[in-house]
DNA sequence: GACCAGGCACATC
DNA sequence: GATGTGCATGGT
């Protein structure tokens, strides 16, 4: 199973990177702001997430001092569009509070001296923030090589067989990560792939026959 | 108007 | 440990 595992794998990667391309995916200006983005996506369409960013930024508000210092009730007003606005809220500032305790002012560059896995308990411990935010954030703000899971991810696996339904999150990643090599940018890719051809064709109107990923381990 | 979206914490059994 | 529920907007 394990060399099967390690060959799917691989070649989901290679045709969907074939197939569309590299994603050049959130392309955030900051590290801070990709985290904000991590959260306000919870269980919601980035599409909505775009909006929430928006109207922070227009405000000159993605900066962690000025995030830090906004009411609690204004914050959640901001980033309304983005749904579950009053729970998110509460959200990000427990991660602005986790980040200044751990450096002044939240100087992310501070944490590129730590070990990804106590970054990642670290990170873990913050209210609000399970292992697909965390993961995310590792991934794509931290640079850290974390295979990310969410629906989708759990959608096109299943599909191919890779997992059985009742996989835990840990058991996911394992797998991905136990057969794919250490790879920042191959991570990276691999996950907006992922959510790319599971929103296209393995979401609740899945269009299989159509599919890209149509014929791997069926 | 129902259903869905790049989750998570918490209550209850 | 498993299962159910609240959180909320905007697009299809």
């Amino acid at each position: 199973m394990t060399r099967k595992a390690k060959q799917i794998l691989e070649e989901i990667f290679e045709r969907l990177l074939e197939y569309y391309g590299p994603q050049h995916w959130w392309p955030a200006e900051t590290a801070l702001e990709m985290m904000v983005g991590a959260v306000l996506t919870q269980n919601t369409a980035w599409k909505n997430v775009e909006k929430a960013l928006a109207n922070l930024r227009q405000e000159g508000l993605l900066a962690f001092e000025a995030l830090q210092s906004l009411e609690l009730e204004a914050l959640a007003d901001k980033i309304r569009p983005s749904g579950y606005y009053n729970l998110k809220a509460r959200r990000l500032k427990a991660l602005l509070d986790f980040l200044g305790q751990e450096s002044p002012l939240g100087k992310i560059e501070l944490f590129k001296s730590k070990e990804t896995s106590s970054l990642r308990k670290a990170f873990l411990g913050v209210w609000g923030l399970g292992p697909e935010t965390v993961d995310s954030i590792l991934l794509y703000a931290l640079d850290r090589p974390v295979f990310v899971i969410d629906q989708y991810t759990y959608r096109v696996f299943l599909r191919h067989h890779l997992i059985a339904e009742e996989s835990s999150y840990e058991e996911m990643q394992s797998l991905a990560m136990d057969h794919l090599p250490e790879d920042l940018k191959k991570y990276q890719e691999y996950h907006a792939l992922l959510v790319r051809v599971g929103k296209e064709y393995c979401g609740p109107k899945a269009r299989c026959e159509s599919c890209p990923l149509k014929g791997i381990n069926w």
